[in-house]
RNA sequence: GCGCCCGUAGCUCAGCUGGAUAGAGCAACGGACUUCUAAUCCGUAGGCCACAGGUUCGAAUCCUGUCGGGCGCACCA
């Protein structure tokens, strides 16, 4: 399927047989052999280290096993040329008809061309958004969201066993605080003068309706009640209201979970106790006093003896408090058990997406989670910087005490889904990212949203200007695949080509290494061949999509661009973008 | 003071986990519209990959140190 997956069993025969002539010791280590088309298109189609790899193991001259090797390949089916260069390079070049005939192979895969197995049906967790259930979600919790999601998209797409997770933290005194602000709103919906939100209460206006529903749903119970009364049943209703209002909020970028997680049942089941109880097995729980933080050392500093989890013995900086001085557990002592949670569920990969301020906590996640499995449970903490909100190049200053942030609606109303989802994935996640209002919506190369959606679009409009020059043409899959491919020789054709037989090692890359902005930044560079391959059809005619007088040619054009568009739309799909066919 | 992340063209950033002569976009300059939507394309110019060592056939990439920027640093979540 994957031409590089070919050549790398071809290799691992060759050397196999030239081990078993003893031309080469037994046992080479091929694991930093690399398949790759060169930087260099002139080098060739794909090319291979592997003699410069060999060198030190087989203590030979990496040209004298480049020789051995390029004689090995020059067998393989499909190879025009194999040369050796520079330092040992093997540069493959490979007949054209090789080439060309890629374009029906991916036509046939339809949108599973570039799909992969490299995940084996691992099962991996995705933890992200997160965000605390008091208020609706904002452009913070943008970024990490939209990456979560389009990870696990990637992951899924690429063999491994997802499942999309979200921990509500329902049990932390955020909690009260939410239920005091409710409170306060359904005394107003009551009629009472409630004046000036309090400072430390929630102001904001989304906790109205909130109180107008308690109002109706409680009367005037509560209205002169003692906190003691109301205070339990008012935060489990705001909870839920607010938990309704997230998932409102995800659902306008079309972020669904599969699994809310609720911290309060973690605290209710026992589970926190059980989970120390196995660290405490390990001999991994310990009472013990910290020393203070050095630098900015708090005013209330003072010594005490804590329940600490060992957490130095697994790369931490310091030992982690489980319990606070009242003995009540900490935050860290739910987030334990938590994690023993996700690994009694069977997940051998944990993946959490949080905001780069919580970098401070990875470490200890980390070691929690080395200490619980044995180091049998991957643990990876996917940091996601700042994004800068700008409009007309000026950054939008937010408060968040006046209750004066834009929310997550707020920007999705006004750019539309699909941009946001886009733009947020054009940086690596641990870079931050400026989102400029005016250039995200401007429709210019500039903006590479629009830039592959319009490359998209214009497959279509060919596809459908085709139909009215032939009319009754027949444009499935089946027919363009069945196209002749053999009258692609035009050098941009040819390179459209060699670049759409790189998106499955695109995809594989992108899923190991947990980043998929490259997927954006590939659907860009697909792109931008294709609008040059159009243009060029601007100065010969010879190279347009569409020959009035050649249903053969017009049907073979058909075919290669569509391979682009369904590529272009399998990769939308991994980001969660809704590819256009007319703009 | 310690930990994590970052430092690549004037600006914003990629760089396929160590490969050959470091790439895009914007901005600048010069070209292509009786069109399959020029909403685009082609060309020119622009670099001590922060700095200094180290590892090896080979370093923007890995290691150490320095400088500069961001985030975080008992019981909060």
């Amino acid at each position: 399927m994957n031409i590089f997956d070919t050549f790398t069993g071809a290799l691992k025969a060759i050397v196999c047989g030239l081990e078993n002539d003893g031309r080469l010791p037994k046992d080479m280590d091929l694991k930093n052999v690399t398949i790759e088309p060169p930087r260099e298109a002139t080098h060739g189609d794909i090319a291979t280290n592997i003699a410069m790899v060999l060198t030190r193991q087989a203590r030979m001259k990496p040209r004298d096993i480049a020789d051995m090797v390029a004689a090995g390949l020059r067998d393989v089916d499909g190879v025009e040329r194999v040369d050796v260069a520079g330092p040992g390079f093997i540069n493959i070049i490979l007949k054209r008809q090789l080439i060309q005939s890629q374009v029906a192979a991916i036509l046939n895969a339809g949108g599973n061309y570039g799909r992969s197995k490299i995940g084996g049906h691992e099962k991996v967790n995705v933890e992200y958004v997160s965000v605390n259930p008091t208020g609706p979600l904002h452009v913070g919790h943008c970024r990490g969201a939209i990456f979560g999601d389009a990870l696990a998209s990637l992951l899924d797409y690429t063999g491994y066993d997802v499942t999309r997770e979200y921990y509500i933290n329902d049990a932390g005194g955020q909690i009260d605080t939410l239920a005091r602000s409710a409170y306060l709103r359904y005394r107003e919906a009551l009629g009472a003068d409630i004046g000036k939100i309090p400072e430390g209460l929630y102001p904001g206006d989304y906790l109205i309706p909130v109180g107008k529903a308690l109002a109706e749903k409680f009367g005037r119970r509560w209205l002169e009640a003692d906190e003691s009364e109301w205070l339990h049943d008012i935060r489990q209703f705001s909870t839920d209201a607010m938990m309704d209002l997230i998932r409102s909020d995800l659902d306008t970028l079309s972020i669904r979970h599969d699994v809310f997680f609720s911290e309060l049942t973690l605290h209710k089941s026992g589970k926190i106790q059980a989970a120390l109880d196995k660290l405490e097995d390990k001999g991994l729980i310990y009472t013990g006093v910290l020393e203070a933080p050095k630098g900015t050392r708090p005013d209330d500093w003072e010594e005490r003896p804590q329940t600490l989890f060992k957490s130095t013995d697994f790369g931490d900086d310091v030992d982690r408090a489980v319990k606070k001085s009242d003995g009540s557990w900490t935050y860290f002592a739910a987030d334990v058990a938590y994690h023993n949670d996700k690994v009694e569920r069977g997940f051998t990969s944990l993946i959490d997406v949080w905001g780069a301020d919580h970098g401070g906590y990875v470490k200890r996640v980390e070691a929690v989670v080395k200490a619980l499995t044995d180091n049998r449970v991957n643990f990876d903490a996917r940091l996601c910087q700042m994004v800068r909100l700008l409009r007309d190049g000026t950054p939008v200053k937010m408060s968040k005490r006046s209750g004066a942030f834009i929310t997550m609606r707020d920007i999705v109303n006004e750019v539309g889904r699909d941009v946001v989802r886009f733009i947020m994935l054009t940086r690596k996640n641990d870079a931050s990212l400026d989102f400029d209002f005016a250039r995200v919506t401007e429709q210019s190369k500039d903006n590479p949203v629009f830039y592959v959606q319009y490359a998209h679009a214009r497959v279509h409009s060919v596809l459908r200007k085709a139909d009215i020059a032939f009319p009754g043409i027949n444009l499935s899959v089946a027919s363009l695949a069945d196209a002749d491919m053999t009258i692609f020789s035009d050098s941009s054709e040819l390179s459209l080509i060699r670049n759409m037989m790189n998106w499955p090692r695109f995809v594989e890359a992108a899923a190991l290494a947990r980043e998929p902005h490259r997927i954006s930044y590939y659907l860009y560079e697909l792109a931008s061949e294709f609008h040059a391959m159009w243009n060029k059809g601007n100065d010969n005619l010879d190279l347009r999509f569409i020959i009035e007088d050649d249903r053969a040619k017009t049907l073979s054009r058909l075919a290669l661009i569509s391979a682009v568009a369904g590529i272009i739309m399998a990769g939308l799909d991994i980001l969660g973008v809704e590819p256009v066919t007319e703009m």
